[in-house]
DNA sequence: AGTTTCCTTGACCTCGGGGTCAAAATTCAT
DNA sequence: ATGAATTTTGACCCCGAGGTCAAGGAAACT
């Protein structure tokens, strides 16, 4: 188990700073990829040290991953049913979008983690996950019955905001790759992806 | 290197069984998550025994990389500039949504590599997927320019394309998980994004 | 059949990586 | 200042994984 909530200074200071090493590292190059040497040499502690604050590897993935879901789905929970739908809609898609942007390495660690068969959070996928996308599709879903947006699948329609936002994260070589140098990739995304769901949603 | 082109019965068969089983490992865990152990058992052979074939790890990787670039790159390159513009578009959607149904491993391979910084293929990206994609651009773009398309950013619609179609590949679990039982996601993607990408580029 | 070439394997080597431990260094409380 | 608690480290253990090698078994050719 990961141990209780951290006292003093030293291991507030450290604590931090072993998670964001292993962020680091656990997005860069998956579970299985990142050595506790990588993770303790960034974080600029000893592998013995490193395990005193954490007792193995699994433990600093699992405290990642569990921070990282809620932040993950915040943006999707703060679609409100009250707002204009088009306009909340969209407003997702820039909230999203600005996670992939200022959040990338946890966008990755979480593609890592699904690519690979979710292995370690198959049961938040279930339990956290799927509820919440249920609920935010029935949203969606009534705002098409009272005609108020266009007729389209609630649910692919939320895949399709996952998958173009966090492809800016988790492609970003290939993005920069294919434009080139002298471009802002999310500045122009940020646009592009308004226009598409505006064209998408509205009646 | 690789050695040449298998002459005998046995070196085909046992060619296609190592990079098959490669290709079910190294997609599903990655280069470095995957072992030689894994590969060799799956495809049936003794660790050694598949080591006479391949000279090593990178050797069997590199392969499945440079056959997948290929594959990857075909329905792009059937866009058609002599062709009607939606349609075309919409036929490379569907695709490319086709491969990312038959062919989910390679998919992913292709997911793990860029995620991780496309450390063994950047120069492809560069070399090969560059260039086709400002040729295809261009196309594009004349089309809009001609009014025969809805005005819209070439690179960031193929970059929404890629992301939208690969997402049903690469994030097969967590789409399953939300949608939970009795679903077929390529069929109602297929229909999703048909109607997405006619909304964003009919005039 | 005999021989050459190809295929397969068991045993082995090495090293990287997760994790342990006891003792040293440091911090903290009084 | 001094004893207790916390933090840090060097040395070490062990296993898994990539890769080698020499020799045994099959095909194939004549």
């Amino acid at each position: 188990m990961t141990r209780a909530k951290p006292k003093t200074r030293i291991q507030q200071k450290n604590s931090e700073a072993i998670l964001d090493a292993a962020l680091e590292v656990f997005s860069q190059a998956g579970f299985r990829g990142a050595t506790l040497d990588q993770i303790a040499d960034r974080a600029g502690l000893s592998k013995p040290n490193l395990l005193y604050y954490f007792s193995s590897k699994e433990a600093i993935h699992a405290e990642l991953i569990a921070g990282l879901l809620k932040v993950w789905l915040d943006p999707l929970r703060a679609l409100d049913s009250g707002g204009d739908p088009v306009a909340e809609i969209l407003g997702y898609v820039r909230r999203k979008l600005e996670l992939s942007r200022d959040f990338p390495r946890e966008s990755r660690l979480f593609a890592n983690e699904v690519l690979q068969g979710a292995p370690r959070i198959d049961g938040a996928l279930q339990g956290e996950l799927k509820p919440l996308v249920d609920d935010k599709a029935a949203v969606i879903a009534a705002w098409v019955a009272e005609g108020r947006l266009a007729p389209v699948d609630p649910y692919h329609l939320i895949f399709s905001i996952w998958a173009t936002t966090q492809h800016y994260a988790d492609f970003d070589v290939q993005v920069r790759a294919v434009l080139g140098p002298g471009h802002d990739p999310f500045a122009e995304a940020g646009d592009f992806l308004e226009t598409l769901y505006r064209r998408m949603l509205a009646i």
